[in-house]
DNA sequence: CTTAGTGCAAAGCTTTTGCACTGCA
DNA sequence: TGCAGTGCAAAAGCTTTGCACTAAG
């Protein structure tokens, strides 16, 4: 069983919360899914697999129930819909991945890289302002599109 | 007059399009609020003052025209609003300028650095991925706040 | 047993759309 | 005068909430 699962229960214990199969259902899609950025709607559909039962607004509250524990990361691409992903397992850092979205495809791609914490220094030193999360897309054309137009 | 706002007037002209009252309302508000990031309903509250009788769909419609037009940005600060803001006047340059959004007191500034052209750069080499545009956010606490909670 | 959690349906919100009327060009 | 633009109201679509029932601890 995934280290992340027992620390959502953990997690659940110290707010004396409790642990329902379809809490756990949930977070296994998620955990499944890590290069996804699903929907509620998405993450319902996936659930209803497991759980036929399941409600929409059951979903919708567990959600926002795993992001307050950081368990998962909203991802907005200004498409009408939040989107949520599983949390980078580096947890020390306070440095999420980027999001490269491709404007032909429509696919998602993640970046690793960071090489933000000059720029972070930066606006430290400028105005004062210090900064603690970030959250950075790049838009433009993926690899195989632009082949693709080559052609 | 505003460069900007004849500008506005030629590219309606472009596309066959007229020059309405409400229209340069609109964009004069914007004009006038270079700092602000409005949303649709405080957009709509502005524009009022001159025309009473604009209706919050016209505000709608013309907001999405002046997006295409590159004339002014979207800004999701996921609150549940889209806002806007007129565009930088370096339309050279494809970057815009970041947002530091303070978690305290829910102002938004912005910083005028850039810096992010090695790592546009290093996605290129890396995955292919030709960025064309970027969205920046970094969230944490403004100068103002974090003195005050000192005391 | 006690109280949090769930499913369903209804409500809430921002944003979009249909339609008849208005007013630029 | 013709057609784009506007205002109003209704619709759309995602998300939240109220409530009675269920189930975890």
């Amino acid at each position: 069983m995934d280290e992340r699962l027992n620390r959502f229960k953990q997690l659940l214990k110290q707010r004396g919360l409790k642990t329902t199969s379809q809490r756990t259902a949930i977070l296994k899609v998620l955990l499944n899914t890590p290069d996804e950025h699903l929907t509620a709607e998405e993450i319902y559909g996936l659930v209803k697999q497991d759980w036929p039962d399941i409600g929409l607004a059951t979903v919708y509250r567990n959600i926002q129930l795993l992001s307050d524990m950081h368990l998962i990361d909203k991802l907005n691409l200004d498409d009408g819909y939040v989107r949520y992903e599983i949390s980078d397992v580096d947890q020390a850092s306070h440095h999420h991945h980027h999001h490269l979205i491709c404007s032909e495809c429509g696919r998602v791609f993640a970046f690793e890289e960071d090489l933000l914490d000059v720029l972070e220094e930066k606006i430290m030193a400028t105005t004062g302002f210090r900064v603690s999360d970030h959250e950075v897309k790049f838009f433009g054309v993926c690899r195989e599109c632009r082949e693709k137009d080559k052609k």
